[in-house]
DNA sequence: AGCACGCCGACT
DNA sequence: GTCGGCGTGCTC
């Protein structure tokens, strides 16, 4: 018997090595164990992931080495998990240790000892001893240790100790005499603060919401997605429950995957009711040991729901039956560091693997996605009725009418009088804006500079609770300078706007008002979150909740009636062909968060650029017709879901260097590019030109086949490191990113 | 990735 | 004559 293993430590070594495997082994190995093998010539023992199980080698047989033993670390990864690191290897074009690093972030951790278990000691009474032989005297702490025992059974020591305040000696002392015994058991780290009461009824389904159950539960054969179009407020989450724990019946398990778990308390609190401790949590905001505890509590079967972000597609489950991707649109669902995978393909392969069911979830699915149902290569399930009859009013208020009667404030008429009427009504308002801060920058009235961070080419963000300039890409805090850095002039205007100057107008146009922010800055520590919704929830007041686009992502506020949109061209104005896909998905899912209990909803929009589909689109809540003017435009531009684009991205302390290098790569590709087969634009710099002193440039290559796509740019920047020196180069690849930086 | 080897320049 | 710079190549 033969094995391939994976060197732990040697992460940068993408290579398989086999050894021999001792026959009194042989009964241990299984793949994603970790064991201990000699490597190199001095034979230092290295721990090694097992990969596979040969019985023949082509290796030369003078070379192979003996296993010489098995680590304690359990096993780590199943084949399916493996099949996938290796799949998402080629894919996403990172080393299989990196993308199983991914997969098992503890790992390297566990092997080395350094994630302690949490195990309890329980203590019973030993039941060889006859208790009636021995004589105890009465109120000692023996047999008050006996008498507790008998009545409970089993206790942990820490129990024994505190109920009966007494130290470990008298247990210690049992111990020894054995007339009682003692067992280790493994205890998992909680995750969910959640409190929950397990539902007596179940939500029974509408006829619709029965009609989309129906089609998803009856499809025997997994091999293509469901999309649930479902606008918002339409109950696709009593869907998923139900499609749960008809899973959970037939003894398999589901992972339900959310863009931001922090943000989706309800969401955990709903299926806690429903499923009880059987639900667990996973996201990357827990350490390692919790995590693994939650990795372990899938393994072992003490859970058969796991919900969270990115991650928990990787929970080993023993028999997947479903995974749900909510809000599948969401540009968090793909990764911006390696590898840079994106959730649904991701998913999707594993559903291949497990042969899962795989549901996506969305009021506005993304471009592709749509166009994948269209093309039947996803089965298209909509959901047009809201459960609750409220309904939802957008009107769009044109800016640069603002402007010309005289209004300089952030806040037109219209959306003023919206207010001050919730105001008056007891009503709550919810107000977004897609950026934090006071002044989105500082300008100089003479010579017209606006002040910028010296580590990145990003201007400086002005805080007015602080009084200080902040970068908000590199976090570097400033004391606003009294004169201009460039002509030494003393006016310098704050001008742009962010949700801190919309807080201090509100304020001072309604002094009496409960005026709430939430944004990074007021959310940093842990349960800032839960601490500010709480406050707006509860509030009997008329309360004000200005936010940055967290608001916008699952938060169910049953009271409110208003929602206005301080800016829709923020989203608009990206330079990114996405841009009017991002902006027609906000509006939508912002106006879902007005109306949603018994009162009707209004949104108002203000905006300079009222006559852009992606606005008009939303005002009239049509998905479709924003779908078709936008696949039109896309067909034309030759973007995708008509296209794949990689982005080159080149980065050093020396501009002057990164654009030559970036050049040179330019040539080649243009050289190589024959057929003119591929779309090369650039070179470009980044959005932010400058981020931590490193300046950046980027190209842009479009194709119509990713494999293609993708081969062609790797044989390019073969060449390239070929004939020019990368000293101190830093390239960064992404294929088919969520928005263009 | 890490480590050994090896080939060249700068010192005790 | 030796110490150490890092370029190259190998590891079952």
């Amino acid at each position: 018997m033969f094995i391939q293993v994976l060197l732990v430590k040697h992460s940068g070594l993408d290579k398989f090595f086999t050894y021999a495997v001792p026959k009194y082994l042989e009964k241990d190995i299984k793949i994603g164990i970790v064991v201990s093998v000699p490597f190199g010539i001095s034979n230092n023992m290295t721990p090694a992931y097992i990969v596979d199980i040969i019985e023949k080698t082509d290796v030369d047989m003078n070379k192979i080495k003996y296993v010489s033993s098995i680590n304690s670390a359990g096993q780590l990864f199943s084949k399916h998990m493996f099949i996938l690191a290796k799949w998402m290897s080629n894919k996403y074009f990172t080393n299989i240790s990196a993308c199983l690093k991914c997969i098992i972030p503890f790992a390297t951790k566990l092997v080395k000892n350094d994630i302690p278990i949490k195990e309890l000691h329980l203590l019973r009474l030993n039941p060889d001893i006859d208790l009636q032989s021995l004589t105890i005297r009465k109120n000692t702490h023996a047999y008050n240790i006996i008498s507790l025992l008998k009545e409970y059974n089993s206790l942990s020591v820490e129990d024994v100790k505190s109920k009966l305040s007494i130290k470990i000696t008298p247990i210690s002392l049992l111990l020894k005499k054995k007339i009682i015994i003692l067992t280790k058991i493994r205890i998992f780290r909680d995750v969910t603060t959640n409190r929950y009461n397990i539902a007596e009824d179940s939500v029974i389904l509408t006829r619709e919401q029965k009609r989309v159950f129906d089609a998803i539960s009856k499809c025997e054969n997994n091999d293509k997605p469901f999309l649930l179009h479902g606008v918002t407020g339409s109950g696709k989450t009593e869907i998923y429950v139900h499609l749960i724990r008809e899973i959970i019946q037939k003894n398999k398990q589901a992972i339900v995957l959310v863009p931001e778990i922090s943000l989706t308390p309800q969401m955990v609190s709903y299926f806690k009711n429903n499923f009880g401790n059987r639900v667990s949590v996973t996201h990357s905001k827990l350490t390692l040991a919790e995590r693994y505890d939650q990795f372990s509590k899938a393994l072992y079967g003490e859970i058969d729901v796991m919900i969270g972000s990115r991650s928990a597609i990787f929970t080993p489950f023993k028999d997947l039956g479903i995974i749900i991707i909510d809000e599948e649109h969401e540009k968090s669902y793909k990764s911006e560091t390696n590898p840079k995978y994106h959730i649904k393909e991701v998913a999707i392969k594993l559903s291949e693997l497990t042969n899962a069911k795989l549901v996506l979830g969305s009021a506005t699915p993304s471009l592709e996605t749509y166009y994948e149902a269209i093309n039947n290569n996803v089965v298209l399930l909509n959901l047009e009725n809201k459960i609750n009859k409220a309904t939802t009013t957008m009107d769009i208020v044109d800016m640069r009418n603002e402007l010309s009667n005289g209004n300089i404030g952030v806040l037109s008429h219209r959306l003023l009088k919206e207010i001050y009427i919730n105001l008056q009504n007891q009503e709550k308002t919810i107000l977004f804006l897609n950026r934090r801060g006071h002044s989105s920058f500082i300008s100089c009235r003479k010579c017209g500079k606006s002040i910028m961070c010296d580590n990145c080419n990003v201007n400086y963000t002005y805080h007015i609770d602080q009084d200080k300039l902040m970068c908000h890409y590199c976090s570097v805090i400033k004391v606003p300078p009294k004169t201009c850095p460039s002509c030494t002039s003393r006016y310098i205007k704050y001008l742009g706007v962010g949700t801190q100057k919309v807080e201090e107008q509100l304020k001072r146009v309604f002094p009496k008002a409960n005026v709430l922010r939430m944004d990074t800055d007021t959310t940093r520590s842990k349960y800032s979150y839960s601490r500010i919704l709480d406050e707006f929830k509860s509030s009997r007041k008329a309360s004000i909740l200005i936010g940055t686009q967290m608001l916008s992502k699952g938060l169910d506020f049953p009271e409110v009636s208003l929602v206005g949109v301080i800016l829709a061209d923020l989203s608009l104005n990206l330079g990114d062909f996405r841009a009017a896909e991002t902006t027609f998905q906000l509006l939508v899912q912002v106006a879902g968060r007005a109306g949603r209990g018994d009162v009707n909803g209004r949104v108002i929009v203000q905006t300079y650029t009222p006559d852009h589909y992606a606005i008009l689109c939303a005002k009239e809540g049509s998905y479709k017709k924003f779908f078709d003017k936008e696949i039109t435009l896309r067909k034309l531009m030759g973007y995708p879901p008509f296209s794949h684009i990689f982005i080159v991205m080149i980065s050093a302390n020396d501009e002057y260097r990164v654009k030559e290098c970036l050049s040179s790569l330019s040539t080649i590709m243009h050289k190589n590019n024959v057929s003119k087969s591929y779309n090369i634009l650039g070179p470009a710099p980044c959005m932010i030109s400058k981020l931590k002193n490193k300046h950046r440039w980027k190209l842009i290559i479009i194709g119509l086949e990713e494999d293609l796509l993708k081969e062609y740019t790797f044989k390019c920047l073969k060449m390239l490191k070929d004939m020019y020196d990368m000293k101190d180069i830093t390239i960064n690849l992404t294929l088919n990113p969520s928005f263009i930086s």
